[in-house]
DNA sequence: AACTACTTTATAATTATTCTAAAGTATGTG
DNA sequence: CACATACTTTAGAATAATTATAAAGTAGTT
């Protein structure tokens, strides 16, 4: 694969360093994930659907399924649950809140939520985050 | 069925008021979930294996789902969900918090959480309710 | 160019859940 | 109580998300 030049350096590091060969399927994911401003939450079939829809050689499920879990092992990508039985995933991997708005997903960033009293974490055992969910519904 | 007195009048009410005839099955299982002083946090997979377990005549995996589904539309059963792609329910119905702790699920009493700041809704939307998951780990 | 370990893929398997339709039962009415 | 009827239960099929398998293909190395 000595197609993919310096243009598509910084997506085949986060493969390398999440110790995959960047192949060109890989690579396409990784792109497709990481190149873009903003969050990309998602579910891994989302994320098939949307990218196999433009190709004419489909990338299979299981590329798909094992790209995003070695993303996610490395800790390029955060995994979430909504309501239903899905896996969701998360490109913004810092410490944030959501607004769940009908299965929409918004980011809300650590700093607009506050504590005023938090409980004590039961003996033995320490807090490792702690994650806000607001959930909205249209007014009136 | 005539066999179900007044010992079992609140499960059997419960039911009623779900729009749900009480059927044999449907005692148990409200019995089963409601009959305890703790919370209780479970996917209907692990009602139905432990329940069906003591029993010589199992009740069937749709009995188990479409009672549990009934029961949280009536509001006796609140609906989360863990990173798993499982659903779970929660006979705890108040607005509360949880501790997830390796797949164990611990409540917090609403007032154990309170906050400094918090972001308002989008415009046009409004917040329908507040939950905070504290994840922990072990000490050290 | 050849070697080898890693990767992709089609396909089968698994798990949680929902659907279907036939057989059974709760409850109201006579 | 006897019946009718609508509601329920159930086994089994169907679906959706995900994981496993193993054969064919490719990246990285020499
Ligand atoms: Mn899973
Ligand atoms: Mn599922
Ligand atoms: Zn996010
Ligand atoms: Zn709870």
């Amino acid at each position: 694969m000595q197609k993919n030049n310096n243009k598509n350096k910084i997506f085949i590091d986060k493969l390398r360093s999440s110790g995959l060969r960047p192949t060109n399927q890989r690579v396409e994911i990784s792109k497709f994930l990481f190149n873009r401003k903003k969050t990309f939450h998602f579910t891994v079939e989302e994320l098939r659907n949307s990218m196999n829809l433009k190709r004419s050689k489909k990338i299979s499920t299981a590329t798909f399924y094992n790209t995003v879990h070695a993303l996610k092992s490395a800790g390029y990508l955060k995994e979430f649950s909504l309501e239903n039985n899905t896996s969701y995933y998360d490109t913004n991997i810092s410490s944030h809140h959501h607004f769940f708005d009908n299965g929409k997903v918004i980011d809300i960033k650590s700093d607009k939520i506050t504590f005023q009293k938090l409980p004590e974490a039961p003996k033995g055992k320490k807090i490792k985050n702690v994650e806000v969910v607001i959930r909205l519904e249209n007014n009136n």
